[in-house]
DNA sequence: TTACGTGCAAATAATTTGCAGTCCC
DNA sequence: GGGACTGCAAATTATTTGCACGTAA
């Protein structure tokens, strides 16, 4: 949030090994055209960590970070980047559809309220006794999502580690 | 789909043990005042089992029974019936959201490119190591959403029973 | 050059809200 | 009777699209 914003309004210049490069190569691998806007886009996405993020939301970052793009742009390329594998699309309910630069095999919690997810740290959920897929189908992913309520004060949630789902 | 569609105009009058007084009990055990539209849509959404349905649906749903309804009530009512505990609305990527009729633990399948949920019979998945939860917080549900891809013709997927989560 | 991208504004789609009239308790 | 509900239409919000122009290969 108070990170420093970096200018990129010279992204379109070549400089081999620098951030900007790693990220123009990725798009390339990608098999997008790497344009000034997605290098932009993609500098910003996928150089401070793991992310959730929302069209409104990188358009807003980058405009802190003086990049010419349009709104309509940005939710292009956010599709784009997750057709071609840079990121992921979040099932989230809720309005917004946010999307996530972690790629790799994690799961969220959900807070009652807040439309915010949060990645669960550490390893998976262990998932036992997958049902098999109809026919025709495989299964491509599972999504975990936790959804989090606001703990009574009296309620004594020992929220250790439970073994498996008991109720019903 | 193909399913006689009831004629719900008289769902004002009293008509003690048959299902429309049920539904009416439903509501009112819920705290909600059962006026005529909420008892039918009530009635709509609980007397053919378990489904997945979206406002949209509903709507048309509740006109081809000529019941009189707007879609915003329908709406509004599904948010209500929602927080009276009555439906649960499911996360579903994509715009519109659906509500769950049956409120028990269960997860869904998520076919590509469809955009509807399926339930999954039987049992739901197990779950192992679920992390505890934020400090102030408690685990309220956990949400399992399997997505399925059109399989590959080659691609021997002998779904079985899972172990455990392998992919990192 | 030339197809692919992008900006801009207008179009959709899904859902919510304000207010006046209606209905249940 | 009085507040809770509903209808209707207009307002929001999130996202997509059409078309003329710009730009990477």
């Amino acid at each position: 949030m108070a990170e420093p914003t970096p200018d990129l309004r010279s992204a379109g210049q070549t400089r081999p090994g620098c951030p900007v490069s790693r990220v123009r190569d990725r798009l390339r691998q990608a098999g997008l055209r790497p344009t000034r806007q997605r290098i932009c886009l993609g500098w910003l996405l996928f150089s401070k960590g793991d992310r959730h993020i929302t069209a409104e939301m990188l358009f807003e970052e980058a405009q802190r970070a003086r990049v010419p793009v349009t709104l309509a742009t940005v939710y292009n390329t956010l599709k784009q980047f997750t057709i071609a594998g840079l990121l992921r699309q979040i099932a989230a309910e809720g309005r917004r559809t946010y999307f996530d630069t972690d790629l790799t095999d994690h799961d969220h919690f959900l807070m009652e309220g807040e439309e915010e997810l949060v990645d669960i740290p550490g390893a998976p959920v262990g998932l036992a006794g997958l049902p098999p897929a109809p026919a025709g189908y495989e299964i491509e992913r599972v999504d975990v999502i936790i959804r989090l309520r606001r703990a009574d004060p009296e309620s004594t949630t020992a929220a250790g580690v439970w073994s498996l789902r008991s109720e019903r």
